[in-house]
DNA sequence: AGTGCGATTGACT
DNA sequence: GTCAATCGCACTA
């Protein structure tokens, strides 16, 4: 049996053990499995970097309330909201709030667990630490897209959120990455040293960053 | 209907 | 380290 086999695959986490604030979420997230079960293949990482997009946010997609686009954010803590940015790429975000409060956490990167070779030839590199640290990145080596808007993340298959596969270390803070408004909240959380990582290594180092 | 810009990345110096 | 590409979306009119 590899570790590819469907029948190793992190279970999924069930909606009653996630937290319900966007912040506790953020936090909590680190260390949990992300496993997108696809037609090509299944692909899967444990979270390492996360950002919070809490209610009244004025740089939440949620700020100005629901369109077609952010509705996502406004389901019930546990869905995918994605979201399509700069002409290229899309990223993941997990709704954190009750129902009608727009909220969310951006999964910024993972640490390839499952599916590697997979994700090599979606990503067109062979480097395990290019494969998914950042939100695009990430996005494109797990087959992330529009179509997984809305998603349950805690049904199961296509795309969910299981228990970790070892538990998270200490967790790093540091103000949000690429921002221009709110630019001092700290709402960005990591796993302090992991080289799965994005952000300028003035946010992940000490005391920059501190951990708790 | 037109416009400005972004929760980024990859190429390049 | 710097910088431009690229297009969907929300805002203004």
């Amino acid at each position: 049996m590899t570790a590819a086999d469907p029948r190793v695959l992190p279970a999924p986490i069930a909606r009653t053990d996630l937290p319900v604030s966007t912040e506790a979420m953020a936090r909590w997230l680190i260390g949990k499995s992300l496993v997108h079960a696809h037609l090509d293949g299944t692909a899967a990482g444990r979270i390492v970097e996360t950002e919070a997009y809490v209610p009244g946010d004025s740089s939440s997609h949620a700020f100005r309330g629901p369109t077609p686009r952010n509705r996502s954010m406004f389901l019930e803590h546990g869905h995918a909201y994605v979201y399509f940015i700069y002409g290229s790429w899309f990223a993941l975000n997990v709704s954190a709030e009750p129902p009608g409060t727009g909220a969310g956490v951006l999964i910024r990167a993972v640490e390839p667990t499952v599916g590697i070779p997979l994700m090599q030839q979606r990503r067109g590199t062979d480097r395990l630490l290019d494969l998914a640290r950042g939100p695009g990145r990430l996005a494109s080596a797990l087959a992330i897209d529009r179509s997984l808007d809305g998603m349950d993340l805690c049904q199961g298959a296509p795309l969910w959120l299981g228990e970790p596969l070892r538990p998270a270390g200490p967790i790093g803070e540091s103000v949000r990455i690429g921002l221009s408004r709110e630019t001092d909240r700290v709402l960005r959380f990591f796993e302090q040293g992991s080289p799965f990582v994005s952000g300028p290594k003035r946010l992940n180092a000490l005391p920059a960053a501190r951990s708790r």
